[in-house]
RNA sequence: GGGGGAGUAGCUCAGUUGGUGAGAGCAGGCGUCUUAUACACGCCCGGUCGGUGGUUCGAGUCCACCCUCCCCUACCA
């Protein structure tokens, strides 16, 4: 027997429950023992960053990743279930900071970098354990480590991480130190997630980084970059674009007086003050035309085409000169007095002797915004520095890492550069050099982590070369070419992934093209520890390939190292021997881009060095799928270029991509407006289901509205599924109905038996097909109808079958039927709703049949067990049923008449081909419109005549400007049927099969039609059926009350019928009404008083009648 | 600045190689059905398919230009 189950699930309460059954059960791990050894399906996991708890954005890419790894283990494919945790980087820092207080690298420092970075370490594991315990609540069925042993071990670390623990692997206990141990987590011998920190990790990228230095892609640049002030640290082109915001910035414009031309200056225009300090030149256009004006007592040079945006009020044109005229003019700058200028220019003119500010040419000066006259501060921009290292010019750099001027700058020395706009601006003013100001809002470069604006400082950063790009296309390339210039390798790869959706295919060629070389240093902390070692004597570069490796060429400080993970501080002790001069060289103090850290998982995750075959077992994945935003730049971009620079071949087969996702008003989630909906909110007010089945449906190219109005539009479709099963559980239990009856054979059954299981077997396949091609909203779909099939068709047709009075052979089918259908969509739908499906199973199969596996996700995905029903014919006829039915459906509408009043006749016109199972579409038509009788419509009926559709797309191209007319006259009718099957139409003649000829009505009373399918209604109620239809309308009143009585569906009552002229009419259908509403007795007389009492309209006035609950009475 | 995508009902979006009556869901209105009972189903309302011009017998669909938004990308002071 079924066990009972509420009409109103609690769907939260029930998913708690399934999770406790499924750790009680270890149903995960029996899942995994037995596709052990199975064809091997591999997905490689994009590391979530371990530092805040998880969002449903979150959620959306977990639903990906866990329906098709499920759906891969019903395929019975051994997999590795191996989630990750990206763990190092500014991400952190930032966080770690906030919390201390810390406002800049020095306080770092200050409080020391071991115990910052312990506490780095320690802020991962708090988050690795959250992140944990939500994706199991999502259902997301991953290797996962104990979330309480991932906060011991935090607290162990914090506590002494030099202590001895002991922890249980998969191959039995280990035990270390407790920051090995962490160090280890992932590995084969402590399994569980992976961890970017680990050595193992940490190791290969430098494995990597020697093999491009051997290769000689590595390189130390020289050169102005984006910096952020507060992380100190430089920020490389991957990380840019996400830092884009409108800002407003001075526009600021400012005379540079001619040394040569008394009187007259230069107008120049900028938007950084700051950047003044150090001008070493002011730049002009070759091709542009320049002015020299007067206006007011003042004499000025400036682009002709700026004339309108750069001078106010009127003024004079005195002059008029190409841009080359004023190449070479001297001027006098505004900081020409400063220390570090005077320094600066002291050795760098011309002979050694001392430089002077001048007019230079580039070619990239335009007249689109400002003066025409740029200022050149090499120091501070990246296309000025470009600019002055080609002209030799001399570089002034004033800020420090921190953005404040250093010595040599006079009252700005030891300022914060974000804070000395006005005394620049004041000096400006008292010396003569301001012109003009007014605030001007342009795209200014942000921190992406921090939101700090961005200034330009010259820095040593270290690069990876992605190698030169050809002016020809890539069909053209010799094998030369591409051998030298990475970027090109890396697309080969690219070429033969599937990209999903094909777009990402061009975008990541795109980037790979434009892309520069890849800044893989930050000056920071926590992180990879570069592996790189400057020979300050020699200027020898070396870069180790691994802990080994450093342990033997180490000629000073290992001891420091030992027993510590390869992390500042400890690793920083460590000198090797320059192998040029044979000094003693320190680690460069830079920390690794964390997409280095993300981009080596396809090998460390997989052994490539410990175990190499096992790797080339799991690799390259099968599989791997993130949000595409950033990810062409990031994840996507390091795990092509590693593994194109380790092993020149693809590290994934497939990747599918997804969009972001917003709140319900289509704006990014944000707390203060209100919009934000948070992980463990959802997951226990709508249920992880639900959230499921909202990802599930959602096309992933497009952003997602995530919200409560959208969460109950997926719960109701999931209600109506609940709802079936309810009715089932519900009359299986009243029937005594359990699957240990024999079950009726196929052939036997109704065809509307057969079409339900059709339906079913056909479902299966095809959302096979669809998650096999990870097309999950097209599997969602399919289901989707599927549930409206079985809801709103298959039940609503057969509900009486299922009741106390059908004949219990005909029941037995239904509810074997029925069982099926419920059993074999939950079976289809356990990768998308894995808890909803175990709710129906375990109740419809695993507790009523001792030998099924005992949980859904243990069984195999039923597509060829189905196959068997499959019977598209049987399918087209119901199709062509239930449009009839809606055609007279709508015919009752239009004439008023509601479905529960019989009607005597109807007729209907089939097509050609007809109905299989005539007979019984034909009765359950006359049942389903509450019709006496259903008549066959025969072609050549006076009710329907012959329409001739011409077929355009056949037709189209032959017929040409001859088609309004042929259209007209089909149109019209004005056809001429030919023996053969061939139409005339306005004198063109067209072949069988190039038409369709349907029926259609020819005018008349109650009359629908569709496609060739002709229903007319005979809409006369005699007094016999409007007597009928009282009876009827009587029951469903009885009914409504017993439910409002609260009675259970097999309680019997007493019915009392007031005594008067209805009651008298549909006195000989009092039987067959009592017997529906399970009344023992029908009293027609007074209604007594102590009876609940209802009323229905009848013709001539009302009729009351009374219920009353029997008790104990015969049945 | 360059490249790409998108503009279809009040909202979110479908519309296959151009085929002649433009669809769904939600919202709104009106009904219907029902011991699957605060569920479901149906009907209606609603669109100059961003604008203009062109190709064609025929354009939401192809072409050109324009407008708006989004994304990617960029060394513009």
């Amino acid at each position: 027997m079924f066990a009972a189950v509420p009409s109103k699930p609690d769907l939260v309460a029930e998913e708690h429950a399934l999770l406790a059954f499924w750790r009680e059960r270890r149903i995960f791990a029996r899942l995994r023992a037995q596709n052990a050894g199975g064809p091997r399906w591999s997905f490689l996991d994009g590391p979530i960053t371990a530092n805040n708890p998880m969002g449903v954005h979150h959620a959306w890419g977990r639903t990906y990743k866990d329906v098709f790894q499920r759906y891969h283990a019903m395929l019975g494919e051994d997999q590795r279930w191996q989630n990750g945790f990206d763990c190092q980087g500014l991400w952190v820092e930032v966080n770690v900071e906030r919390d201390l207080g810390f406002t800049s690298k020095r306080d770092i420092e200050d409080y020391g970098i071991a115990e910052f970075v312990s506490l780095c370490k320690q802020r991962v594991l708090t988050f690795a354990a959250r992140q944990t315990e939500q994706s199991v609540r999502l259902g997301y069925w991953m290797d996962w480590d104990d979330p309480e042993e991932l906060r011991r071990l935090r607290d162990l670390l914090a506590a002494d991480p030099s202590a001895s623990v002991t922890v249980e692997g998969p191959g039995g206990p280990v035990t270390d130190t407790v920051e090995m141990i962490v160090g280890r987590l992932g590995m084969p011998e402590l399994g569980g997630s992976y961890y970017t920190f680990s050595n193992e990790n940490n190791d290969l990228i430098w494995a990597f980084l020697a093999e491009c230095h051997h290769r000689g892609w590595l390189y130390k640049g020289h050169d102005t970059m984006p910096w952020c002030a507060r992380c100190g640290t430089g920020i490389s082109q991957h990380e840019m674009t996400e830092g884009y915001q409108d800002r407003e910035d001075p526009g600021l414009t400012v005379r540079f007086p001619l040394v040569d031309r008394p009187g007259e200056a230069l107008l120049v225009w900028t938007t950084t003050p700051w950047t003044l300090t150090s001008n070493v030149a002011a730049a002009v256009g070759a091709d542009l035309r320049y002015v020299k004006v007067r206006q007011d007592d003042k004499v000025l040079w400036l682009g002709k085409g700026t004339l309108k945006q750069a001078l106010q009020g009127g003024f004079e044109v005195l002059e008029e000169v190409p841009g080359s005229a004023l190449v070479g003019w001297r001027y006098r700058g505004p900081f020409d007095d400063l220390p570090a200028v005077r320094a600066a220019f002291a050795r760098s003119g011309p002979d050694g002797g001392h430089y002077e500010h001048r007019v230079v040419l580039w070619d990239e000066v335009g007249e689109e915004e400002g003066t025409g006259i740029v200022h050149i501060a090499p120091g501070c921009g990246a296309e000025d520095f470009a600019l002055g290292r080609q002209l030799g010019l001399p570089m002034i750099a004033p800020l420090d890492e921190s953005g404040i001027f250093i010595e040599g700058f006079d009252a700005l020395s030891g300022r914060d550069v974000r804070d000395v706009t006005d005394q620049i601006l004041e000096r400006l003013r008292h010396h003569g050099f301001f012109h003009r100001v007014e605030p001007y809002t342009h795209r200014y470069p942000h921190c992406w982590r921090c939101g700090t604006p961005l200034v330009f400082r010259l820095v040593d950063e270290w690069y990876i070369s992605m190698g030169p790009v050809y002016d020809k296309p890539r069909s053209e390339l010799t094998p030369a070419e591409v051998d030298a210039s990475l970027r090109y390798q890396i697309m080969e790869v690219v070429d033969r992934i599937r990209w999903i959706p094909s777009f990402g295919y061009e975008r990541e060629l795109d980037w790979l093209l434009n892309m520069h070389d890849w800044m893989i240093s930050k000056k920071r902390y926590w992180g990879l520890a570069l592996p790189i070692y400057d020979c300050r004597a020699c200027g020898t570069i070396d870069v180790i390939g691994g802990r080994d490796e450093l342990r033997e060429r180490a000629v000073e400080g290992w001891e420091v190292l030992e027993g510590h993970t390869p992390h500042r501080p400890y690793v920083d002790s460590v000198k090797v021997a320059c192998p040029g001069c044979g000094a003693p060289v320190e680690r460069v103090r830079d920390v690794g881009n964390p997409w280095l850290d993300a981009g080596i998982v396809p090998f460390s995750t997989m052994h490539y060095r410990t175990d190499p075959a096992y790797w080339s077992t799991w690799f390259p994945a099968d599989f791997i799928t993130e949000s595409f935003p950033g990810q062409f730049r990031n994840w996507f971009y390091s795990l092509l270029a590693m593994s194109t620079v380790l092993r020149r071949e693809p590290p994934f087969r497939t990747i599918f991509g997804y969009a972001t996702l917003f709140g319900e008003d289509g704006r990014p989630m944000h707390k203060s407006w209100g919009n934000a909906i948070e992980f463990d909110e959802a997951a226990e007010r709508m249920g992880v289901d639900v959230m499921r089945w909202m990802y599930a449906n959602a096309r992933p190219e497009d952003n997602i509205l995530f919200g409560w109005h959208a969460a109950d539009e997926a719960r109701r479709e999931l209600l109506v599924l609940w709802n079936v099963y309810s009715f089932f559980v519900t009359y299986a239990r009243v029937a005594g109905w359990t699957p240990e009856r024999p079950v009726p054979p196929l052939d036997e059954r109704l065809a509307i038996d057969r079409w339900i299981l059709s339906r079913l077997a056909g479902l299966a396949e095809r959302v096979g097909d669809r998650l096999g091609d990870y097309d999950l909203d097209a599997a969602a779909r399919e289901i989707s109808q599927f549930i409206d099939a079985l809801s709103t068709w298959y039940l609503r047709l057969n509900r009486k079958r299922f009741s106390r009075s059908s004949d219990p052979a005909d029941r037995d089918a239904a509810f074997a039927t029925l069982h099926a259908a419920l059993v074999g969509l939950a079976r289809v739908a356990a990768p998308i709703l894995p808890f909803l499906s175990e709710a129906f199973y375990r109740n419809l199969v695993a507790a009523v049949d001792p030998t099924a596996p005992d949980s859904v996700h243990l069984t195999r995905w039923p597509s060829a067990e189905l196959a068997g029903f499959r019977d598209p014919a049987l399918e087209d006829s119901m199709a062509v049923f239930s449009r009839a039915v809606e055609l007279i459906r709508s015919l009752r509408s239009q004439a008023g008449i509601k479905l529960r009043q019989p009607l005597g006749r109807a007729w209907v016109a089939l097509t050609d081909a007809g109905l299989r199972y005539r007979e019984e579409m034909l009765g359950r038509l006359a049942d389903e419109i509450n019709v006496k009788e259903i008549i066959p419509i025969a072609s050549d009926s006076d009710l329907v005549e012959r329409r001739v559709k011409p077929l355009l797309p056949k037709i189209g191209k032959r017929l040409g400007p001859a088609i309004p007319a042929v259209m007209t006259a089909a149109r019209e009718g004005a056809a001429e049927f030919h023996p053969d099957g061939s139409v005339t139409l306005a004198g063109v003649t067209l072949a069988p099969d190039e038409v369709e000829i349907l029926s259609t009505p020819r005018p008349g009373t109650a009359v629908a039609h569709d496609h060739g399918l002709v229903v007319v209604l005979d809409t006369n109620v005699t007094p016999e059926l409007r007597v009928e239809g009282e009876a009827r309308d009587l029951q469903r009143a009885v009914q409504e009350l017993r439910r409002e009585m609260g009675l259970t569906v097999d309680e019997r009552i007493d019915l009392a019928i007031e005594e008067g002229p209805a009651a008298a009419r549909i006195a000989l259908l009092i039987p067959a009404l009592a017997a529906e509403t399970l009344a023992d007795a029908v009293a027609v007389g007074p209604v007594p008083l102590d009876a609940a009492v209802g009323e229905i309209e009848v013709e001539g006035g009302s009729l009351r009648f009374g219920v009353r609950r029997r008790v104990g009475g015969p049945s």
